[in-house]
DNA sequence: ACCTGAACACCGTTCAAGT
DNA sequence: ACCTGAACACCGTTCAAGT
């Protein structure tokens, strides 16, 4: 009777494999995919963490479900771009795309490394893909210089790369430029670089140093090199 | 007595922070970086976990310092290699160091994903990107134009770059390449290029379709970017 | 069909205790 | 100084049982 009472007050959602993986994106966004548990997940869901097993798989099909659907808001987002003019336009149209599969990502901040972990694709990954090969078809590219394209853009297709270190990231603050100046004789050249640039580096936004300028050279360099390849092909 | 007759068959060799490290790469190479655990690496040292611990903060501390190990012996490989003339030699110098790097890599697989996964900055992956910023500057670089080469090469200058899918890898299987095509109504473009290309993809070397030649192009392109920026500063 | 309680195997780690 | 046994908190997951 304390339950039926309880019933009436909060009338039970069913689950469901939709229901488990948006409260999983929550949890993440929240708190952050570390302690994305299945019994935190469980309660954040008001059911028991037994009970997900009927919607999902396993832990491991919570994770490709989340990286699915966060690479499925990129797809929305950048499906309303409209369409360049066949020919050169082609470097401006992947540029856009590009960034705005970042600003999905700046709102997922734990998205990039899942997705790099992931070891099944997911099929959002697939057709955000598929449009961009269309994209440089449509530019003048051959299907095999639009996958050589694919591989040197790795990651930044999707709008971010993994930084190994933050060369500049921690230099604004007065501790780590302290530290830095101890190292300076067994690295000359990184101290010396960090020196000189610190000064006109803002705070990152994705990763650990991957700031909106340093990403927008990189993708720059290799959209222009691939265009010079095509215009030579 | 019956220990006392043990400790003589196999005199134990004390423990060390040396040690265990070098054991963890042993265990990561030959059962994988996701069998890694306090326990297994105790068992293959002939110690109790918890002995680890006396030698080891922690375990973070364990993959933070097998990572350093890895990069410690990219290090020790391209400290041998000669040092280029000043000017265009640069980039050859540069592709050099960074496919040396990749040769270690290929006989720790494991090690590409755990380098990025570490927040802590390693020593040795300090050293190396020093290193590297000294041979741009010999070849004619600002430290301005250096820090964005290096943030344009990103993962690649070590040596790998995860592929966030992989679009070629299993092309070759008859499976894949059947799922394939039903899958053509919804990904024309990149069925397409599959169709088209697979068949002078060889078997990949790093990561998941991260193979040789492509790794190749892709630092192509941005070194080659890189030096056009370089010559017209 | 959908949900759950009890239980299992396996983690990393603490702590008091051994030599 | 170096190592260990017992124990704890917390995982993912199975399975039989409930409605």
């Amino acid at each position: 009777m304390a339950t039926h009472v309880e019933s009436r007050i909060e009338p039970r959602i069913p689950l469901s494999r939709e229901r488990v993986l948006r409260a999983a994106v929550k949890v993440a966004d929240e708190r952050g995919i570390e302690s994305l548990t299945m019994r935190r997940l469980a309660e954040e869901l008001g059911a028991e963490a037994m009970s997900l097993y009927y919607h999902v798989a396993n832990k491991d099909d919570v994770l490709d479900g989340i990286a699915d659907l966060i690479v499925s808001e990129i797809n929305d987002l950048v499906d309303q771009i409209e369409l360049p003019a066949k020919g050169p336009d082609w470097k401006n149209a992947v540029r856009q795309r590009i960034l705005s599969a970042r600003q999905v990502l700046l709102r997922h901040r734990w998205a990039p490394r899942l997705l790099e972990t992931r070891t099944t694709v997911s099929p959002a990954v697939l057709r955000y893909h598929d449009r961009l090969i269309g994209l440089m078809r449509e530019g003048g590219f051959s299907y095999d210089l639009a996958h050589h394209a694919l591989h040197a853009m790795g990651s930044r297709a999707l709008g971010f790369s993994q930084e190994l270190f933050d060369p500049g990231g921690d230099a604004g603050d007065d501790d780590a430029t302290a530290a830095l100046e101890t190292m300076a004789d067994e690295l000359p050249h990184l101290v010396g670089m960090l020196m000189e640039v610190a000064h006109d580096d803002p705070a990152s936004t994705l990763g650990w140093c991957d700031d909106q300028t340093e990403f927008e050279f990189g993708i720059d360099v290799i959209l222009n090199g691939l265009d010079r390849l095509r215009e030579t092909a």
